[in-house]
DNA sequence: CTTGCCTCTGACGTCAACGTCAGGTTCTAG
DNA sequence: CTAGAACCTGACGTTGACGTCAGAGGCAAG
């Protein structure tokens, strides 16, 4: 599997994942010529990468955390960073869900004016 | 108050909350030598604003945003933008609650070795 | 008055995760 | 064999929300 395989596969540019690789988050296997050939099973790597990107985890932290989620092998560190980046995403939820109530209150009241303006949509407010 | 007072109040840089006037998130009013002096009810749109950032949202959202949430004024355009971000938000938590789980998963796994697999998670899911 | 802190307006610096371009090599289809 | 897609390595550009510095002015206390 080559590189341009790879991004089709995963939706990441070709770009993104020379990062990942420079970022030590990926490592390639090389042809004679140094092409990048990879196994099926970074499909589930990169996956995982943009995963943790997407949760506000840095470049570094997933290189950290990256073969404690895979190989299931930690340090002290790992683990603690682990916990930490745990709370940090719960935390970040609890306050994403606090900023959505207060979007649908504001749906709620611009939405349906008192009266019968109902033309709007009716969507789930509270879930 | 001003804007030393409100940064302290706030928690925001004083840095910051120019930029937020420059952004037109924020307007103050100035004494005769330019000075920025802001009334009490500031506070709040300040920790909104900051709520927003923090949620994901760009200046240029918030700006849109602003006036619905604030003074219940809306234009369909930013009745639009708010049923589109509260949807981003949901799926945002969606997200992190998988990523969040995952990890709990391998806590489970690397936290505890010795008596098997048992989860941790017992969380609750976010409404 | 002057000391010292606060404030003002530019304007350049920063940082992360890439985008994009240049110039050159390699693989593949016909 | 040859065109053209895909790949390579630098290396500079981008974006957003500020940080930081420079130089100048404002404000209450002693």
């Amino acid at each position: 599997m080559r590189i341009g395989d790879l991004a089709a596969r995963t939706g990441v540019s070709v770009r993104a994942l020379r990062y990942y690789e420079e970022q030590g988050l990926l490592k390639a296997n090389r042809s004679g010529s140094g092409q990048r050939h990879y196994p099926e099973s970074v499909v589930d790597r990169v996956d995982l990468i943009q995963m943790l990107y997407a949760a506000g985890l840095s470049s570094r932290t997933i290189a950290e955390l990256l073969p404690c989620v895979e190989a299931k092998v930690s340090t002290p560190e790992s683990r603690a960073r682990l916990f930490a980046e745990r709370d940090r995403i719960d935390a970040q939820i609890a306050g994403l869900t606090r900023t959505r109530d207060r979007l649908d209150a504001v749906i709620a009241s611009t939405g349906s004016p008192a009266s019968g303006c109902t033309y709007i949509a009716d969507r789930d407010v509270a879930t």
